[in-house]
DNA sequence: ACAATATATACCTTGACAGGAATATTCCTG
DNA sequence: CAGGAATATTCCTGTCAAGGTATATATTGT
């Protein structure tokens, strides 16, 4: 799976993001996201695991805990497919007039040919 | 489900992503998409809807062709989510280090305390 | 070595979703 | 209005992913 493909679908799920939002703020233990939202432990892990494949999110381990933190680079990744459509959506977005504009007239070209 | 929601969902499927990707040069027909990505006209056709629920894709009929068209809003919107997140990873992502010096300090108070 | 704590993993069940194939719908043209 | 072209919808099936529950693993303190 492409890192773009992985990032995207660790954050189609909704617990998912709000563990990501929740580890914005700072790092945290597994214990610490189980209680702020409220889900159980082990759903909590394995959403971790899925994150941390995506190499969205870290472990660094202190005792018996692991502190997991945010990883920008997937984020950034993100940013950066998002450029090309930035540099677009301020214009009239992508030639739709143009491109409709463009049907008609060839439209009207081949009724003309039909013509006697 | 939240728009954002939507948004990463719809963008989460390979092929949807394609299609997202060719409709930001231009506005299509269902016709060019399936030739163009391979795919068969039915799943296009299916996947296009889930693209047009989620408001990152508008239909245009001209005859008896549908073209579509990207929407901005969803992606500005993905770009906002993301703006957080810009502004800490330049810097020492999250304080990770923080934390981990911060949780080592109350290890040694603790091991500190308790030693006669 | 043992109990307790924190976290991960295994296994099961269920629901959502994507692809395949056939068919319906819409619009145009002769 | 019959036929054809472009697209949408329906139904079926298999796969995969998420939650639930129980259990394993690791680390610490006694």
């Amino acid at each position: 799976m492409s890192p773009m493909q992985a990032t995207l679908s660790a954050l189609a799920e909704p617990n998912r993001r709000q563990i990501v939002e929740l580890l914005r703020r700072k790092p945290r233990a597994v214990g610490e996201i189980v209680e702020r939202l409220g889900l159980r432990q082990p759903q909590v892990s394995k959403h971790l695991r899925v994150l941390s494949e995506a190499g969205l999110v870290q472990a660094h381990p202190v005792a018996q805990q692991r502190i997991y933190s945010l990883r920008a680079q997937p984020l950034r990744e993100l940013d950066e497919w998002l450029e090309p459509y930035r540099r677009t959506w301020d214009e009239r977005f992508n030639q739709l007039d143009d491109v409709l504009r463009d049907l008609k007239r060839k439209d009207k070209e081949k009724r003309d040919g039909h013509r006697k």
